[in-house]
DNA sequence: GCAAGGTC
C-alpha cells in the first residue's frame, strides 16, 4: 500500500491500549491493515485507507497504554527525607512522560509529523479525556498543525465503531481538567500522610507483619484509607454488641392439609415479664379465630441493566469470584470481544440500543437459546423493556453481551460462568417479572394477633433464566374468616440479638460504591492494597477483618477526632471533580480548596500525633531500635569529641526532631538535641562567619533561646551525659561543616514537643528508649534494680495488657502493669478498654447501640445452642436464661 | 518507599 497517495488526508489514530487499536483498524480496514512496529515493542502501527464522510484518507491506527504522563514532585522533594512533608501540599509538581512509555512517545512524535489529522480513540470517561490530552501535548509539540478529532464509541463492534468516525467531535477539555485536579490532590495527600505515618511508626514499634520492617510502608492514601476505614467500622461494630435476650410467641397448626406457621404481630419483646404474661393470657384462652385472610398478586422484578458494580458484587456472590478475578477475566472477555466495555457506571440502555437484536444472537445456545427464542417471539408476551436503574455515565452503556458463544476453547470456567452471568442477566432484564400469589391469614389468640402468610409462584418468567435469583414460598392450608381452631403448638421462645456480620466482598463494594470510593477499574485494587499493607484480611469467605496494624491507624485518627479514614472527604472531591468537568467550579479553585483544608488537618494531625502512637501502642511493642538510623542521610557534622574516631552527625528522628548525634551511639551518647520547633536543618559548607567552625547555630539568637528552653525542658539533659555540650558545644572537636537550620514560630513550641515534660520522668531512670519511658513512669527492676521498659502484650490471652521487663536480656524481671502495688491507680487499659471507646467511636458514625435493640443492623436468631454472656431476667443467676430459668413457676 | 488512575 502507498501510504498516503494524492490528495488523501494522513490520520494519526492513537487508542488507549494496543488491542483496541488493533481491533479499531480490523474494523475499519475489514481485516486488511497493514502493521508494522512502532518504537516501543507493544504498540504496534496499523495502516489502510479510509474514507471519512467521503474524504479519502490514509488511517495510521496505534495506541498509547493507559495514562501517557505521571504527576510528580520535583526532584527536591522527590526523596523522602528532602523535606517536611507539609510542603507537600504546595511542592512545585510537574507531568512527564516517565523513561517505560518513551518509545511511545517517540513514535507519537514521529507520525504526528508526517500526519494532518489526529484523531483519539481513547475510553469515553475522564480519564480516557485526560489520556486524549496527554496524547495532544506530544503529538502537538512535534507538530502544531494537527487537526486534532474525537471518536466516541462504547463498544469494538463494526456498527459502533464505522458510526463513530463518521461522526468526530472535539475533545473536551473540562473532563481532562477535572482528572488533573483529582491526580494532584491524590498526589499530594497520599504523600504527605504516607511519610508521616510511616516515619513516626515504623521505627517506633514492632510491627513485624511482613517479617521485615525494614520495606513497611503506611501507606495513606483517599481511596484506601476510606476502604479500610468500612472494615474497622464494622467490626467495632460486632465487638461493640451486647447480645440481648428477647422473647417471642409462635403458633402452629396442623391440618389436613398440612401445617402453618404464625408469627407474633409484635415479632419480640425485650422485657420477660410483659412477654410471659401475655403468653400466659394466650395459653389459658388459646381458641385463634380467623380474622382476615388476604390474597394479593406480587410481583418480583428482574435487576436493572449490568454496572461493573453490580457484576462484581453478583460474581462475588454466586461464583465467589474475587473483584480483582472478575474484572480480569472481564476485562478478557471484553477484548475478545464477546462483551462490551466491563467498565460502566450505567445502569440504563440508551432508546437507540437495538435489544432484540442482542438477544437474537443467542437464540441458538444449547442452554439458554429456548429462552432467547421465547423472549423474541411477541405472542410468548415475555419482552418487556428494561428497567432504568438511573445510573448513567454518559460514556458506556450496561454490561452486555456482543458476540454469542457457546464457550471457547481457551476459556477458563471463570470465562464461562462470567460470560454466562452477563448473558442471563441481560436477557433476564428484558423479560417480564415473576408473578406470585401470596396468601396472608391473620388470627387472634387471648387479643394477641398472629400471621402467616404463603406464596405460589404463577409464572417465574425471568427467574426461567436468571437461575441466580430464587423466590421460595410454601403453600398455606386454605382458612376463612371467622374460622376458629386451637393452636397445635403454641410456645415462648427466647433469642438473642446478634451482631451483623463482618463485611462481604459485596458488601464493601456497596459501600464503595455509595459513597464513590474509586472508580470501576479501582474498586478491587484499593481492596487487594487493603490485603498487601497488612491493614486487613480476606476469610474463605470472602469476608473482611481489620488487621492491628489497620485498626490501629483508623484508631488513632479517630481518637484525634479525624474522619480520614471516612469515605466524606472523597466524596466531597468526586462533587468537586464533577463541578470541574460540568464547568461550574474551575480547577484553581477546587485545588485552591481543598489543598488548604488538607493542610490544616494535616499540621493538625501532627499536633496530635501522640494519638496516633497511642493507638499503636495499644496494639504493638515499643521498639528499641535506634530511631532513624535506617532512614536518614547521614550527614557529617564534625568528628566526636567525647568518644576520638567517630563523627557527629546530622539525624532526624521518625517524630521530626532533628540531632546530632554521635554515629557509635550507643556506646558514644555524645548528642545535642535541636528543638523540636525546627522545621529543617541541614548540614552545608558554609562556616559560620562569626564565631569558629562547626557552630550549631550557636550565634543565632531564636535558636540559642530555643536550645536553652529544650534543654530545661528535658529532652538534651536526658539523652546527654555530664559533659554534654553547651548549646554551641558541638564545636569542642575538630568542627568540619556548619549546621543550617529554620524555625516554625516559636507560638508551635509547646504544641509541638508535647513529650518534653514526660522526658522529665524517665531521666532518673536512665532508659535509653525516650519514647517507651515517657508513657511508662518510673518503675524499677526488683532483681537489678534496673530501670525496667513498658511494653505491650500481643499475645492471645492479654493482647493490648501493658508490662514492665527489665531491660537488662539476662534478667528475667516481669510485672504486669495492672498488678503494680505502686498506688499510681493505674488500672488494666488492655485492648478491650480500648475497643469500648473505639466503638463509641465508630458509634459516632452513624452507628446506635441502646441494650443491644439494634434495629438497623442486628439479627435476631435462636438462643438454641448459643452461649450468650448476660444472666437470668428472672433470678439473675448467670449460668441459664430465664426462659430454663429452675427457679420460674 | 508515597496516591489513584490508566494499562502490559
Amino acid at each position: 500500500m502507498q501510504p498516503g497517495g494524492g490528495g488523501a488526508i494522513r490520520v494519526l489514530n492513537v487508542a488507549e491500549k494496543p488491542s483496541v487499536a488493533k481491533a479499531v483498524a480490523e474494523i475499519l480496514s475489514r481485516r486488511s491493515m497493514q502493521s508494522r512496529a512502532g518504537r516501543s515493542q507493544y504498540n504496534r502501527i496499523f495502516e489502510f485507507n479510509y474514507a471519512i464522510n467521503g474524504r479519502a484518507c490514509h488511517m495510521l491506527v496505534t495506541s498509547v497504554t493507559g495514562h501517557l504522563m505521571e504527576l510528580e514532585f520535583d526532584d527536591r522533594f522527590r526523596r523522602w527525607h528532602s523535606c517536611d512533608p507539609a510542603e507537600l501540599f504546595q511542592a512545585p509538581v510537574r507531568k512527564s512522560v516517565p523513561q517505560d512509555k518513551q518509545a511511545i512517545k517517540q513514535t507519537l512524535e514521529e507520525e504526528a509529523r508526517r500526519c494532518q489529522w489526529l484523531v483519539l480513540w481513547l475510553d469515553c470517561d475522564r480519564e480516557g479525556e485526560n489520556i486524549a490530552y496527554e496524547v495532544i501535548d506530544v503529538c502537538t509539540s512535534a507538530n502544531s498543525h494537527l487537526n486534532i478529532w474525537r471518536a466516541r464509541f462504547s463498544a469494538l463492534i463494526d456498527r459502533e465503531i464505522h458510526e463513530s468516525v463518521q461522526h468526530l467531535g472535539r475533545p473536551n477539555k473540562l473532563f481532562a481538567d477535572a482528572v488533573d485536579a483529582r491526580q494532584e490532590i491524590d498526589l499530594r495527600i497520599g504523600a504527605s500522610f504516607t511519610r508521616f505515618q510511616t516515619m513516626l511508626l515504623k521505627d517506633a514499634f514492632v510491627i513485624n507483619v511482613t517479617g521485615d520492617d525494614r520495606n513497611l510502608v503506611l501507606s495513606y492514601g483517599p481511596c484506601q484509607f476510606p476502604t479500610l476505614g468500612f472494615i474497622v467500622e464494622r467490626f467495632w461494630e460486632i465487638q461493640a454488641h451486647e447480645p440481648e435476650e428477647f422473647w417471642t410467641i409462635n403458633c402452629t397448626h396442623t391440618s389436613d392439609e398440612g401445617t402453618a406457621s404464625f408469627g407474633w404481630i409484635r415479632g419480640h419483646l425485650f422485657d420477660y415479664s410483659c412477654a410471659i404474661s401475655i403468653y400466659e393470657m394466650c395459653v389459658s384462652e388459646p381458641m385463634a379465630t380467623v380474622q382476615n385472610v388476604r390474597n394479593q398478586e406480587k410481583l418480583k422484578y428482574p435487576p436493572y441493566p449490568l454496572s461493573t458494580v453490580e457484576l462484581q458484587k453478583r460474581a462475588s456472590r454466586y461464583f465467589r469470584m474475587s473483584s480483582e478475578r472478575t474484572m480480569k477475566v472481564a476485562e478478557e472477555l471484553y477484548q475478545a470481544g464477546f462483551i462490551s466495555y466491563p467498565r460502566t457506571e450505567t445502569d440504563n440502555f440508551s432508546p437507540n440500543t437495538d435489544l432484540h437484536a442482542i438477544a437474537r444472537e443467542q437464540v441458538n445456545h444449547p442452554v439458554w437459546g429456548a429462552y432467547a427464542q421465547r423472549l423474541l417471539n411477541p405472542e410468548a408476551r415475555l419482552w418487556r423493556n428494561p428497567s432504568n436503574g438511573g445510573h448513567d455515565d454518559k460514556a458506556h452503556p450496561p454490561i452486555h453481551p456482543t458476540k454469542f458463544s457457546e464457550g471457547e476453547r481457551n476459556w477458563s470456567p471463570d470465562h464461562t460462568r462470567l460470560y454466562e452471568l452477563v448473558v442471563r442477566h441481560f436477557l433476564a432484564c428484558c423479560s417480564q417479572p415473576a408473578v406470585g400469589a401470596e396468601t396472608t391469614v391473620e388470627i387472634d389468640i387471648a387479643g394477641e394477633q398472629f400471621n402467616a402468610s404463603g406464596r405460589v409462584i404463577l409464572a417465574k418468567n425471568y427467574l426461567d433464566v436468571y437461575r441466580f435469583d430464587s423466590w421460595g414460598g410454601t403453600l398455606l392450608p386454605t382458612y376463612n374468616i371467622g374460622q376458629q381452631f386451637v393452636p397445635t403448638t403454641l410456645t415462648l421462645d427466647s433469642g438473642v440479638t446478634r451482631p451483623p456480620p463482618l463485611l462481604a466482598e459485596a458488601d464493601l463494594l456497596s459501600c464503595m460504591d455509595k459513597a464513590g470510593i474509586g472508580t470501576d477499574a479501582t474498586m478491587h485494587d484499593h481492596i487487594k492494597k487493603l490485603l498487601d499493607r497488612c491493614y486487613a484480611t480476606k476469610d474463605e469467605n470472602t469476608r473482611f477483618s481489620p488487621t492491628n496494624l489497620g485498626e490501629a491507624l483508623v484508631m488513632g485518627y479517630d481518637e484525634m477526632g479525624y474522619e480520614l479514614w471516612k469515605p466524606y472527604l472523597r466524596s466531597m472531591m468526586e462533587a468537586d471533580m464533577k463541578s470541574v468537568s460540568m464547568g461550574t467550579k474551575s480547577k484553581s479553585e477546587v485545588l485552591q480548596s481543598c489543598l488548604q483544608q488538607m493542610k490544616a488537618c494535616f499540621l493538625d494531625a501532627r499536633v496530635n500525633k501522640a494519638k496516633l502512637l497511642d493507638a499503636m501502642g495499644t496494639f504493638f511493642a515499643r521498639s528499641n531500635r535506634p530511631i532513624n538510623e535506617t532512614q536518614n542521610p547521614v550527614e557529617v557534622v564534625r568528628p566526636c569529641g567525647a568518644c576520638n574516631g567517630s563523627e557527629m552527625v546530622l539525624k532526624r528522628r521518625a517524630t521530626g526532631e532533628f540531632m546530632v548525634g554521635c554515629r557509635s551511639y550507643p556506646q558514644c551518647r555524645n548528642v545535642v538535641w535541636l528543638p523540636g520547633s525546627l522545621s529543617e536543618a541541614a548540614v552545608t559548607n558554609q562556616v559560620c562567619p562569626i564565631c569558629a567552625p562547626g557552630c550549631v547555630g550557636g550565634c543565632d539568637d531564636i535558636l540559642r533561646e530555643l536550645m536553652e528552653l529544650s534543654r530545661f525542658g528535658g529532652r538534651s539533659q536526658a539523652a546527654t551525659p555530664a559533659r554534654g555540650p553547651t548549646p554551641n558545644g558541638v564545636g569542642q572537636g575538630g568542627p568540619r561543616q556548619d549546621l543550617h537550620t529554620n524555625f516554625r514560630p516559636a507560638g508551635q513550641l509547646n504544641n509541638e514537643n508535647p513529650s518534653v515534660m514526660h522526658s522529665q520522668g524517665f531521666r532518673s531512670t536512665h532508659t535509653q528508649n525516650p519514647s517507651s519511658a515517657s508513657v511508662a513512669g518510673q518503675v524499677l527492676c526488683t532483681s537489678c534494680g534496673a530501670a525496667c521498659i513498658l511494653l505491650v502484650a500481643n499475645t492471645e490471652a492479654n493482647r493490648g495488657r501493658k508490662f514492665y521487663k527489665c531491660q537488662d536480656p539476662g534478667c528475667g524481671f516481669f510485672k504486669w502493669e495492672d498488678e503494680l502495688d505502686n498506688g499510681t491507680g493505674r488500672g488494666r487499659r488492655g485492648r478491650g478498654s480500648s475497643r469500648q471507646a473505639s466503638a463509641s467511636a465508630g458509634r459516632r458514625g452513624g452507628g446506635r447501640r441502646g441494650r443491644g435493640r439494634n434495629a438497623d443492623g442486628g439479627m435476631f436468631v435462636s438462643a438454641t445452642g448459643d452461649t450468650v454472656p448476660g444472666s437470668c431476667f428472672n433470678c439473675g443467676d448467670p449460668s441459664h436464661f430465664a426462659n430454663a430459668c429452675p427457679n420460674r413457676r
